[in-house]
DNA sequence: GTTCGACTAGAACGAACGCTCTATCCAGGG
DNA sequence: CCCTGGATAGAGCGTTCGTTCTAGTCGAAC
């Protein structure tokens, strides 16, 4: 039955998503992400002949996805593109808080164990970057500001928000993510 | 003999900083520790009786200090602390750039995969992260920034640094971390 | 009713893991 | 000359790693 199937196999790479975000790639072991997804070797092996790698770069881009779906609700909450990554911040905030400082990036740690020596999540990993980049951009430019000034402002936030979410994780609270929400607005507020 | 005993223990303890910046904490075992740093397993845990994670402390903090002592030659290359605070995305977008994109913050990937859960290891990662603020934080207000407005741009501006190498190392590209010293320039200034 | 392919199941492989343990080396004090 | 204790050396412990492999289940197609 497809059902049964493309069951798995999803429930397969959400765990192994949620286990990347949690504990890295090499923290990580299959038979863990088999037994946590309730499937078995064989079947992580069966859907994912490319091992450990291949499975990882799959769960990359459901993370991509994941914080993508994020990024355009909190832009789309309000017009003002300076208001709306801090309303970015402020999701991130509550959902990195609600999960105990567990849930941070859902890439980075896979992003920096694996880059130079695993082309494949590496792409992956490229690949989300720019979505997310292009996400604001289309935001920012849609409100005024000139298109090479939202492209590198895009960039700019991105990276901003990484570098919070991990200040916020390791401190254990919400105050970097919200005062990087107020320096980013001040940032984008000089461009209008 | 003093000299070859602090000698063996500061071997172990670069190699381990270095292989950490570089692999992360899981991607890399002590056997591999105790050869690339030409000891044998018996040293290392002669000298870091509490194992991987007393060891990887102790790397965490030689990596701090590292970090520190760049920051602090960045920052006093000039008066103006914007131009402080890009001479030392020049510097790290070089270190880099230099190091084939492997060395970025020696840190960051032992933080993320080890948050939550190896306690020794958080605290050196979360007094470096304070030492780090501190010393922006000292430049900043020193060069007439107000005493909390420097507090709180130093944090961006660490953060920022960190999601910038992130992205630099990912994209093999200097750019990011070029921009970034553009925009945090143009942040601080703002308050001036 | 049989054949087939997608999927499940888990035993088994060699290698590597963190760590413990005993043995040895060797300089300085008695 | 022996003794002591810091430092070195590496075999070996039990466990887990990623992966391979064979066997079995089961619904659909002919």
């Amino acid at each position: 039955m497809k059902t049964t199937t493309t069951g798995t196999r999803e429930r397969i790479v959400r765990t192994t998503s949620r286990l990347l975000q949690r504990q890295g790639f090499e923290g990580t072991g299959i038979k863990q992400i088999a037994r946590e997804a309730e499937a078995t070797l064989g079947s992580v092996y069966h859907f994912f002949p490319g091992g450990k790698q291949e499975l990882a770069a799959e769960a990359i881009r459901h993370g991509d996805q994941e914080f993508s779906d994020m990024l355009r609700e909190g832009l789309g909450s309000t017009d003002d593109p300076a208001e709306a990554v801090t309303a970015c911040t402020r999701m991130l905030a509550e959902a990195l808080h609600a999960s105990d400082w567990q849930d941070g990036c859902p890439i980075t740690t896979t992003a920096l164990e694996t880059v130079g020596r695993a082309p494949v999540i590496e792409q992956a990993v490229t690949e989300a970057f720019a979505h997310w980049r292009a996400i604001v951009e289309e935001k920012l430019h849609g409100s005024g500001i000139a298109l090479t000034d939202a492209r590198e402002l895009a960039a700019t936030v991105i990276n901003t928000l990484e570098g919070a979410e991990l200040a916020a994780q390791v401190a254990r609270s919400e105050e970097p993510l919200h005062l990087t929400g107020r320096h980013l607005a001040r940032l984008i507020n000089t461009y209008r």
